[in-house]
DNA sequence: AGATTGACCGTGT
DNA sequence: GACACGGCCAATC
C-alpha cells in the first residue's frame, strides 16, 4: 500500500491545491490516508526541500490561521496568498470563500 | 528501541 | 472570544 512516506504523499497532494485556493493541515492529513495526522503534515512542510514545487503558503491551520512559513515567515505566507486573491479576514483566511474544495 | 518534538485539532471552561 | 488540556501521527534524536 504505503511504497512511499506519508511525506511524500502530502507532498504530492500539496501540489495539487489550485492557485488562489487554500487547504487545511487537517485536510491534506485526510487526503494523504491519515484523517488524524495533521501534525505530521506539518512537519512534513517544515521540511518540505523547496517552496517553487510545493506551494506550501497554501496551507493553513483550520481555523484560516497562518502559522508558520520557512521561507520568510508569517508575513512573506500572507503576501503570497493575498497575491493569488485568497481572501482574508484580517489576519486570518476566509475559508468559506477561499478553501480548496475537491468537487467530487 | 524509547523518548521527544512539531507549521495541528477538537473540546471544555 | 480567549485560554488550557489532551490526543494524534510521523519524523528525528
Amino acid at each position: 500500500m504505503s511504497i512511499i512516506s506519508f511525506r511524500q504523499r502530502v507532498y504530492t497532494i500539496a501540489q495539487q491545491i489550485p492557485k488562489g485556493k487554500v487547504a487545511t493541515y487537517g485536510q491534506l492529513a485526510k487526503m494523504a490516508g491519515s484523517p488524524r495526522a495533521a501534525r505530521a503534515v506539518g512537519m512534513s512542510m517544515k521540511c518540505n526541500p523547496d517552496a517553487s514545487i510545493i506551494p506550501c503558503h497554501r496551507v493553513v491551520a483550520s481555523n484560516g490561521r497562518l502559522v508558520g512559513y520557512a521561507f520568510g515567515g508569517i508575513q512573506t505566507k500572507k503576501q503570497k496568498l493575498l497575491n493569488e486573491g485568497v481572501a482574508f479576514i484580517k489576519d486570518t483566511v476566509d475559508l468559506n470563500v477561499s478553501q480548496w474544495r475537491v468537487t467530487i
